[in-house]
DNA sequence: CTGTATCCTCTAAGATACTG
DNA sequence: CAGTATCTTAGAGGATACAG
């Protein structure tokens, strides 16, 4: 059978879709942009925090959210977990070295927009004012 | 009327969620996570090009996309949009000075996930083996 | 205390078709 | 060539209830 020139864009575009959902950047990126990550790490740089700890300082993070990002965390190599078979039970959450390394990522994402989220903020508010006025 | 514990922990919650909203490093994270902007991006580095040869360099992108990525990115001042009323249009995008300096925390983020993603793979087949075998 | 299972909602991303 | 409008879908995030 032959394709339409459609078809064929199209099964280009999926393949190149499919390859870029294997570069590092990319997955770096879908791995900490999930809402949590960012926050349970900046937790933890300090120093291990057990799982209630967590929650009474992200309390904008729902139990199952907590848990899950942690498990992701966990899958990545970038935080251990260290569960203790006391009652009630006890699990404590700690950086890898890896995720230490992660962390100074976060830290100059963190810094630039800590220095220029407002010209952004601004540049926003101008775009939309054009927008809605003569334009 | 009085609330019970859920509703309060509830209402702490959205609250919470609502400042994270505001959070200038978390507005980042959601502009750049966006599939197509730092493809874009990147490859603007090198100088302005036009919508037609971005769709040729991305082509896993759909027009819209492309077109909405480019939008979002002009809003946030990232991004200036040179249109030429010529037969036909013609539309040249470049970084603006803002955008070349995100430019350096992309890189900061490329350069980590190129040295550090392969440890990650790896801590994923490890959980993800123990997780399938006799765990 | 910590974690799982279920159900629900909302939206980013894509497919498609059309206009100047 | 560049852009818009409409429809659909997959999955992230959340509410709730239950379990070891």
């Amino acid at each position: 059978m032959t394709l339409t020139a459609d078809q064929k864009r199209q099964a280009a575009q999926t393949h190149y879709a499919e390859g870029l959902g294997l570069c590092p950047a990319r997955q770096l990126l879908e791995a900490i942009s999930s809402k949590w990550v960012t926050l349970v790490m900046l937790d933890l740089a300090d120093g291990a925090l057990r799982h209630s700890e967590l929650r009474r300082r992200i309390p904008g993070a729902s139990q199952k959210m907590l848990t899950s990002t942690l498990r992701s965390l966990e899958r990545d190599g970038l935080v251990t977990r260290l569960l203790t078979l006391s009652v009630p039970v006890r699990t404590d959450y700690e950086l890898t070295p890896l995720g230490h390394s992660l962390l100074g990522v976060i830290h100059g994402m963190k810094e630039w927009a800590d220095d220029n989220m407002d010209q952004v903020e601004e540049a926003r508010g101008d775009y939309d004012s054009r927008r809605s006025s003569a334009g």
